[in-house]
DNA sequence: TTTTGTGAATCGATTCACAGCG
DNA sequence: CGCTGTGAATCGATTCACAAAA
């Protein structure tokens, strides 16, 4: 399975819960293409890793369809997930992913004195220092980084020393993280100077 | 100049900028390399593009490198940049893109009363309903979307028609836009949703 | 027909390998 | 030498084109 497959499962999934809420029951590859504004025959390559086939004249089985991404993309057992940083945007993650069942942010750690103990969002905010054991007793084997830059290199080392396999990185910078644990960065600097540059130069 | 490659520039300026504060007069492309998390031979094609040139035995002028990136990605002039959204995550952006020179927030739009004449972050909210005069008057060409899902379609009609060529959208939904407008999605759940993938599968 | 599934071709991005130069 | 600049090779991702199926 590669990487961008991966993406646009999650993508296509996406689609095709809504898809599933209006009672379609089916939908060809040119549809959802068109709502992924991507091509077709990316579409049919994608699928053609799962465990779904779809028929001439038919399309694929929307019901199927999810049943087959959420095959790849769900654990079997939820995965717990921890938030470092309770600034404004961990607490904007926070209210954005609470309710999720199978990825759920079960821990958020912080510094600041006046967040430590409290409940955010139902989520117990713990000191940082408190890190390794929480992330033991929960399992837990994803984190989100929202420090700020200067504080994202050690906090990225206490998480990988707690056993954290996997980052989602909203600061600034370039983690150094041990062999075997993976990275995701969200650069939103990155992301708004390429943009600008594109609509400048018109393409 | 390749996308990814403009991706990476941005990464490079400010790899550059802190060896600036550092003193660090000159780098090379193997240093480059491992601060960004990459090979020698990329950073190399990379830099190959740009006003700037290396010396064996001596690697890249800092301060050449920085400039050289500046030309770039830096408009001559600044661009103005609408934020649509002043919820938590709304919030949080603004606070991290306030005294930026070359990419500046100058307007925030929402459609709570409560929030529309109020200044955030020294920035002024608007009412939607008055997007289109003030991103003309302020001569907006960038967006920032963080509204929820089932607003972010008709906030992107409102932009596009105003004007806007590029959206930086927060919303998870695939935005359809008219030619020549270019979006760029920051979608969470597809990041964390691949790393818990990876996580899981080990690779 | 129409639409899927897929081999082959293409396009794009990265790495290799080494000539050239200080 | 050590390091840059770059042509050639490789790797990966997307599109093309069409046979097969209904």
């Amino acid at each position: 399975m590669q990487e961008k497959t991966l993406e646009r499962l999650s993508i296509y999934r996406r689609l095709a819960r809504r898809l599933q809420e209006e009672n379609v029951e089916r939908v060809f590859s040119h549809d959802l293409a068109r709502m992924a504004r991507i091509t077709a025959s990316l579409v049919r390559r994608d699928l053609m890793d799962l465990r779904v086939q779809g028929r001439p004249q038919h399309g694929y089985p929307v019901a199927g369809l999810v049943a087959a991404i959420d095959e790849v993309l769900d654990a079997p057992t939820p995965q717990n997930v921890a938030l470092v940083g309770l600034g404004q945007l961990g607490r904007a993650l926070l209210s954005y992913y609470i309710d999720r069942p199978h990825l759920r942010i079960t821990a958020a750690f912080d510094v600041d004195p006046l967040k430590v103990g409290r409940l955010v969002h139902g989520v117990r905010c713990h000191d940082l220092a408190e890190l390794a054991p929480v992330v033991r007793d929960q399992g837990i084997t994803l984190a989100i980084v929202a420090v700020p830059a200067a504080q994202a290199h050690s906090v990225a080392r206490v998480l990988c020393a707690a056993g954290v396999r996997g980052i989602l990185n909203f600061a600034p910078v370039r983690l150094h993280v041990p062999e075997g644990v993976f990275v995701e960065d969200l650069d939103f600097t990155v992301s708004l100077e390429k943009l600008a540059f594109l609509v400048r130069e018109g393409l």
